[in-house]
RNA sequence: CGAGGAGUGGCGCAGCUUGGCAGCGCGUCUGCUUUGGGAGCAGAAGGCCGCGGGUUCGAAUCCCGCCUCCUCGACCA
């Protein structure tokens, strides 16, 4: 830890800042397993709000929500080759189910006699049971297109954890969706893609370039992946979420057919679809400071936090007050619901309050005291930029609603111009690797490329740099425009997006 | 899997070199005073020093074996 009180500022060491800050903040610990983290009800409770605007989202594009078994029998992944590549060596198995009590009385073993006739693979994404199901339930074109999502955790068995951004166990939602056609799954991947990008930019303040994959950070199993890439506080990119036209492949390996309108017999094409609670770590590593969280509005499970201040007869008038404003502050609204408001009447000092409430980032801080009482005023203060502001009581509740307004475009406004600030255009070789050597190195590299993966994984060897996306609207309207691979100098049709990726 | 580091009250750590009453800070509990940027004083509770073995009159400390975690690499839909 960086010191008592509060965190090792982001100067200093950034990975310690995040995990100083997901300590503090209350968000998550590390558990006792291995690369699992128990997530915290404050940092729970951003996800939730991150799982309700979402649903709605899928809902309101036409998606159900469905609950398919955390079991995959180990047949099932071997039915995809390129599936079961990208995932076998990350896959927890389960082999018996039985446990019993040793003979030499030590503790409780596996029972060996409980060993299961075909292994079970956990999950780390459902594509295979899933379309196990989907054989079952579509014969016609009547049956298309299914549009079906679920909320789950999923295991993948990763060597290096990071609190949120990646873990052992995760939670996330995932969509499946079949239909008729090439242009109809196309459709589908894109109109999701559309949605994650609204979601990070409307909602979490994270502005993000969407794109498409390259071949070698493609799906598993996809014909094409889509993205979009965030832009840490320390020049790295991070992968919010992902949407896959999966084109035939699964339905071929999971014989999925339908007999269409004119009567043939046809494989599906689908779209796979997720976010996951790496968003939550996302979310801290664009935003937040030295201070500790800093949550956009839309998110935050505490968006305007009361300290009342005083002591005996007076705290009594004072907390008479603040419950006055908390109903009329949760009552005024806010982005289509109430503000979620907090009186923090906790027994400890008001600087320990501001400290603390700003290490959970709450968005307005509002001070009531004797002082303000007597003359009908109020303290406000946002968690971005921090200088208090007077204001009167009457007007609170409406002047939180406006400060929340601001701090949400002011987060978003921040974020787009450090992301405009560390993206730049290189056209050779030797400024490629200058770009990515040193401390503060990276950022995004637009630069050109002879479209060939021998290329990108040599561009990655030398730099640790891979290929982020292929925009899908260039950055700039030059970026359209043909130019020379950075590293090979063969022919290249249009600039990629480079950067070092968490 | 490779290289380093660390396991000692709830949390963070000192003590180990040179063996001799298990300590400190934070937190917790009680009381009094305090309250506009992490309050003060007084008192109290709380530990199988990661596990197993060895050396020794005596081991947190020395020796051997094992386990776990962290950091940095490698790996990574």
């Amino acid at each position: 830890m960086g010191n008592e009180l509060g965190i090792t500022p982001r100067g200093e060491n950034y990975s310690q800042w995040y995990t100083d800050l997901v300590h503090k903040a209350e968000l998550a610990d590390h558990s006792v397993v291995r690369g699992c983290m128990v997530i915290r009800p404050h940092g729970y409770a951003i996800w939730e709000l991150m799982q309700g605007a979402l649903d709605n989202m899928f809902k309101e594009t036409g998606h159900v929500n469905a609950y398919f078994p955390m079991f995959i029998p180990k047949s099932f992944l071997s039915k995809e080759a390129e599936h079961v590549d990208g995932f076998a060596k990350e896959c927890a198995v389960v082999t018996h189910h039985r446990l019993k009590n040793a003979e030499d009385g030590s503790g409780v073993i596996v029972d060996p006699e409980a060993k299961l006739e075909e292994e079970l693979v956990i999950r780390p994404t459902s594509e295979t049971i899933i379309w196990n199901s989907y054989k079952g339930w579509i014969q016609s074109w009547r049956d298309l297109p299914v549009m079906i999502n679920q909320w789950a955790n999923v295991c993948r068995w990763e060597m290096r954890p990071r609190l949120f951004l990646r873990t052992a166990e995760f939670l996330w939602q995932e969509g499946h969706t079949a239909h008729a056609t090439y242009d109809e799954a196309e459709e589908e991947a894109l109109t999701i893609l559309g949605v994650y990008k609204r979601f990070a930019e409307e909602w979490m303040c994270v502005p993000v370039i969407d794109g498409i994959k390259s071949e070698n950070e493609k799906f598993a199993g996809a014909d094409h992946t889509y993205t979009i890439e965030a832009l840490t506080q320390d020049f790295k990119a991070i992968q919010a979420g992902t949407s896959h036209h999966l084109g035939q492949n699964f339905a071929k390996a999971f014989d999925v057919t339908f007999q269409s309108k004119e009567g043939k017999l046809e494989h599906v094409y689908a779209t796979s679809w997720g976010v996951s609670t790496r968003l939550v770590g996302t979310l801290i590593m664009v935003h937040s400071d030295d201070n500790g969280l800093v949550a956009p509005p839309k998110l935050a499970p505490v968006q305007a936090v009361i300290i009342p201040i005083g002591r005996g007869e007076k705290l009594e008038a004072v907390l008479d007050a603040a419950a006055g404003m908390e109903k009329e502050i949760r009552a005024q609204g806010w982005d289509g619901g109430i503000i979620r408001t907090k009186i923090d009447k906790r027994d400890k000092s008001p600087g320990f309050k501001f400290n603390d409430w700003e290490m959970k980032g709450a968005c307005i801080r509002i001070e009531i005291g004797p002082r303000d009482l007597e003359n009908g005023k109020c303290v406000l203060a946002s968690r971005l930029g921090g200088e208090k502001i007077e204001c009167d009581i009457k007007d609170v509740a409406a002047k939180t609603a406006e400060m929340l307004s601001e701090l949400q475009t002011g987060l978003y406004n921040q974020a787009l111009a450090h992301r405009e600030a560390n993206t730049s255009r290189v056209d050779t070789w030797d400024e490629f690797k200058a770009a990515f050597e040193g401390e503060k190195a990276g950022g995004f590299i637009v630069a050109h490329w002879d479209g060939t993966s021998e290329t990108e994984e040599q561009i990655a060897n030398e730099t640790k740099a891979t290929i982020r996306c292929i925009p899908r609207e260039p950055l700039d309207p030059a970026d359209a425009e043909p130019g020379k691979c950075i590293l090979t100098g063969k022919p290249s049709t249009q600039r990629v997006v480079f950067a070092k990726a968490y």
